[in-house]
DNA sequence: TGTACGCCTTGACAAAAATCAAAAAGTAAT
DNA sequence: ATTACTTTTTGATTTTTGTCAAGGCGTACA
């Protein structure tokens, strides 16, 4: 405790409560929340670093700390007793992780674990749960961020239901222009591995791979291993958005940020 | 407007508030909502009683209202244009609709429409919004309930990637005992049609047919009609709870109440 | 007592996806 | 470059699910 204590003099740990504050005010979530609790949390902060593979948490274990992910991408999922896994998410830099449990039965409902090099914040649960007690802004924050997440799978579920494999793809890439160019040639750059595409999609990376070749005949887009070129966003749209209850300009669905 | 106000002392309309008044009053969720706030909505309720097919609302219609089911089932959907459906739930009597939309963009995340002979009331969605955010208490409520949404949602998910048919049928069933009794002979009685069933469990008519009859070879369980009949749970559990990240006395997935 | 209309099942077939096995392509380190 | 390794693709095959068409069953209703 002590050297805790000392430590904190040290410039590597007051480097990481830093990076922590600097974390927690560059996020939207935090932002009706007062400098002091801010502060406090990140106190507390851990920074966790760990290469692909490395696990945060394991799905059922009793929930004391919350996640943010800082560097890379971390991949949330259940496992069945036959080893089968039901990927989740998979979580860009800047997302929170393990914090619904709260509200249930402090137990995480699913595995974190890096899905590359990875760097993640932890914060103590007790403390959020106070605020978030404390505070009603925080609370309607909350709330709007479960509804959000709410749709998503609402979303999800649908495209698992309605959508075949190269539908589904052909959905994923969409989201991952979404925000920025919407014309003109436009190139994408799958943010993982394949093999972590097809998971996150629900299929296996050989159905991935012929799913993505079927797509690529029926619309005509470009594939040169991760990087997908096409020319236009409607030569997509027209053939995965069919299958699906949203028209294209698709809110509710981010894949990064 | 004059003719309501007449018409509220007729015993009819009486009759709806009161019963309005006794449906808020029976539901866990309001329990932390002052007197005044309950008979204000009661105030406000419309009872709407439709058989089946008849439409609450449709997705993407501006949300105005939420509902609470009084008897029946309510199915809820999306449809994709090509007119295929995705059940997202199937609400049982006691459970609430049309609520999450005050969160995100003041849409319906879905089609509301009867699965049979239904009982509904209705809610002004503005004084429900204004009481969550007036009310730290209610707040917390609703996300304690979002979060047992959340994980159902997941769960249901990761069953739609990892079981297939025959499994989906089993889980379902297990989840309609799981409360009662636990062991002796078992019957259960589907709340539902079968082909309701299949497109709860995202299956067509036929594979549910079909995947009922290997269920039956595979555990041995008895069917006859809409009534199954188990010698013991664990014939299910063993079969369809292998391809699941949960053992049997799952909690977090409800069917009925 | 039909008979009309759902609901459910069955059969034959087609499509989609998983599986198993192996080769090819890509990456990193030596 | 060469090796060791991982990721990705391909081929052959099986399993699973969907589709189309037809028939059976049960119930409500004239």
């Amino acid at each position: 405790m002590m050297s805790v204590q000392k430590s904190t003099q040290q410039p590597a740990h007051l480097n990481i409560q830093e990076k922590a504050t600097q974390l927690l005010k560059s996020l939207r979530f935090f932002t009706k929340c007062s400098e002091d609790f801010i502060n406090n949390l990140a106190q507390r902060a851990h920074l966790i670093s760990g290469s692909k593979g490395k696990v945060f948490f394991l799905h059922e274990d009793e929930a004391t700390r919350f996640y943010i992910v800082a560097k890379g991408w971390v991949k949330l999922y259940r496992e069945a007793l036959d080893g089968s896994q039901a990927v989740v998410d998979i979580l860009p830099e800047g997302h929170i992780f393990g914090d619904s449990a709260i509200f249930q039965d402090d137990l995480y409902p699913y595995t974190a674990e890096a899905s590359e090099n990875v760097e993640v914040f932890s914060f103590p649960l007790n403390d959020f749960k106070a605020e978030i007690e404390k505070n009603p802004q925080l609370a309607l924050e909350m709330l709007s961020t479960m509804a959000r997440y709410r749709r998503q799978q609402d979303q999800e579920l649908e495209h698992q239901i309605l959508q075949n494999a190269p539908q589904r793809i052909g959905c994923f890439l969409l989201r991952l222009v979404n925000q920025h160019q919407e014309d003109g040639t436009i190139n994408i750059h799958l943010p993982y591995d394949k093999t972590l595409v097809a998971s996150r999609l629900g299929m296996q990376p050989e159905t991935f791979s012929r799913a993505l070749g079927k797509l690529k005949n029926a619309t005509g887009i470009k594939v040169k291993g991760a990087t997908i070129t096409l020319d236009s966003i409607s030569q997509l749209s027209t053939y995965s958005c069919s299958a699906c209850s949203s028209e294209f300009p698709c809110k509710d669905l981010s894949i990064g940020e």
